[in-house]
DNA sequence: CTGGGGATGGGGCCC
DNA sequence: CGGGCCCCATCCCCA
């Protein structure tokens, strides 16, 4: 427990938000306090307001009106949704209150249209990429579905439902798979409880986002348009006055967008439709009714890596930074630093990890617990390493002796920074200006977070620490620059662990892309002021370097 | 600018 | 072969 926290604590209940969904879905069953009941060419479903507001933007909208104009919002009312077709709009329902969008994929265009109509983003989502991933581009091969009934199945991390919803980010994600990861530390990941309320769903199981991603309530600028949309009525009960009419078809273009929205476009094709379809990939994974394409692809981007490399070989290359992974089971772990995922959670602070071992250490914070301790002095330290550093401060040694000005250091990252930094001088003559357009791709300053030239640092490696050049110096030198942009990384990262490892992939919840998510906002944080950390920015920043340095060099 | 602590990512070893 | 554990190099941040 933190101290600062004046002894707060919180206790989560990961099994509420299912049951929660799991006795509305009994309520709406048998009607129980029911206020709400949606038609559709004559076929009924009762429903409750407040569900429906908060998967519906439309319904927020529309109770939300109803309530700021001294209604009430009360009572009972019907809804008249002719415009969606009953089995879309009953898939609706149960995926409001189950989380789980059960359709056969001839219905996918239904929900689709429903989705949009009432403003379920996260399900209009889904539907599109599904029908995206069937080859289905808006027109072009209207017709083609699949001869059998695709089984798709999305499942999302059910339990998040209510913790996404109350953070209310108003993100759009795309949950390809839920599935939950073991995982001893993280309160994050209990089992998905099925609502044993409701029966299993037929055998077409589509699965869906949670209803977190509504439209944002706080884009009050969004107005359900009341226009001339026959397609859609809104009736109230008789007595009520208002009609409520549609205009639904507007929702879709009302979809606020949030500021850490990935550039991903429905018309977006090319690198973006990378993720996309491998995300479609994702969802069917483990249908037996799906060729393996993602392990097709996955491998052909690994050959392209050079070479035929198996994930049962070591060393591998990263598909996305071309960098060489030595070790088994590595490449995996590697993944995650561009896919920014972090699955390890402290159960404590509730921090991030993209390692266990990492959360490891991060628990000897709160246990206290600091396992080394310096033999000449009280201090202890959670890290072997910091002991190291520290133990030089004892010793008084300054091994690392920068070479033009000759002041020595206790730490190797404390002469780079030196280097880096003003107080060489001579160095710092050595430098090149940016190249504008060099400096551009990273998006970066002159200046700022610059890090040194990997050969001139090698430069000083071999002089200085011929040891760490032989023996894994190499390791940090920058490898090919990753000509895409983050999201050309993240798609090749997904495909690179689709690939790799199928099982545990389809186990990956969404916090895989929540990880995309939390990276793309580290990033567009990192990018701003100081520079980028992406270690595929990083390289080509390096990269430019080199070529800045060489090209002086050749001056 | 420097010293120091902490975080992150890669590699080695072992199970 | 995958993953846990550990160490190392490097970076960031703060005083």
């Amino acid at each position: 427990m933190s101290p600062g926290e004046d002894g707060l604590i919180g206790i989560p209940f990961p099994e509420h938000s299912n049951e929660l969904l799991s006795h509305l879905n009994d309520q709406r069953r048998t009607g129980l306090l029911c206020d709400l009941t949606l038609t559709s060419r004559g076929a009924r479903y009762p429903t409750h307001r407040s569900v429906m507001a908060a998967v519906s933007l439309y319904f927020r909208r529309l109770f939300g009106a109803e309530e700021g104009g001294g209604e009430g919002g009360g009572g009972f009312s019907v809804c008249q949704l002719d415009c969606v077709a009953p089995d879309a709009l009953d898939a609706l329902l149960e995926f409001a209150y189950t989380a789980t969008l059960t359709i056969p994929s001839s219905g996918m265009r239904d929900v689709l249209r429903g989705a949009q109509l009432l403003g379920i983003q996260c399900v209009a989502d889904a539907c599109r990429d599904i029908l995206g991933e069937t080859g289905e581009a808006e027109g072009e091969t209207a017709g083609e579905q699949r001869p059998q009934q695709m089984t798709i199945e999305r499942t999302i991390e059910t339990t998040n439902v209510v913790e996404k919803i109350s953070r209310r980010k108003n993100e759009r994600k795309k949950v390809r798979k839920v599935g939950l990861r073991p995982n001893n530390f993280s309160p994050l990941y209990p089992l998905a409880a099925s609502p044993a309320s409701h029966p299993s769903p037929p055998s077409d199981s589509f699965r869906s986002l949670p209803p977190t991603q509504p439209p944002s309530p706080e884009s009050e600028e969004i107005h359900p348009k009341l226009g001339q949309n026959g397609d859609l009525r809104a009736i109230r009960e008789p007595g009520r006055g208002n009609t409520l009419n549609g205009g639904l078809l507007h929702w879709a273009q009302e979809r606020p967008l949030t500021a850490h929205q990935p550039p991903i476009q429905s018309d977006k094709l090319s690198e973006d439709d990378d993720m996309e379809a491998l995300g479609d990939d994702i969802v069917v994974m483990g249908s037996s009714s799906i060729p393996t394409s993602v392990a097709d692809r996955g491998a052909a981007t690994s050959v392209a890596g050079g070479g035929r490399k198996r994930k049962s070989q070591t060393p591998q290359q990263c598909p996305v930074c071309q960098k060489i992974i030595h070790g088994a089971g590595k490449l995996p772990r590697h993944m995650r630093t561009h896919t920014g995922e972090k699955p390890f959670q402290c159960s404590a602070c509730g921090v991030r990890f993209t390692r266990n071992d990492k959360l490891k250490i991060h628990m000897r914070k709160h246990t206290g617990e600091r396992p080394y301790t310096c033999s000449h002095c009280p201090a202890r330290f959670l890290h072997s390493y910091d002991l190291k550093n520290h133990l030089s401060l004892h010793s008084g040694a300054r091994p690392f002796e920068c070479p033009l000005c000759h002041k020595a250091f206790a730490r190797e990252d404390h002469l780079q920074r030196h280097r880096k930094g003003h107080s060489c001088l001579e160095l710092r003559t050595r430098r090149p200006k940016r190249v504008p357009e060099l400096a551009e791709d990273a998006g970066e300053k002159d200046g700022m977070g610059d890090h040194p030239s990997p050969l001139s640092l090698q430069a000083h490696h071999t002089m200085f620490h011929p040891h760490s050049v032989l023996e894994g110096g190499s390791a940090s030198r920058p490898s090919l620059i990753f000509p895409g942009g983050i999201d050309r990384e993240r798609s090749l990262a997904l495909q690179t662990l689709a690939q790799l490892n199928s099982q545990s992939l389809a186990n990956y919840p969404e916090l895989l892309l929540r990880g995309l998510e939390m990276r793309g906002s580290r990033e567009m944080e990192r990018e701003g002021p100081g520079g980028t950390r992406s270690p595929a920015l990083q390289r080509d920043r390096w990269a430019d370097e080199v070529e800045d340095e060489e090209a002086e060099e050749g001056e």
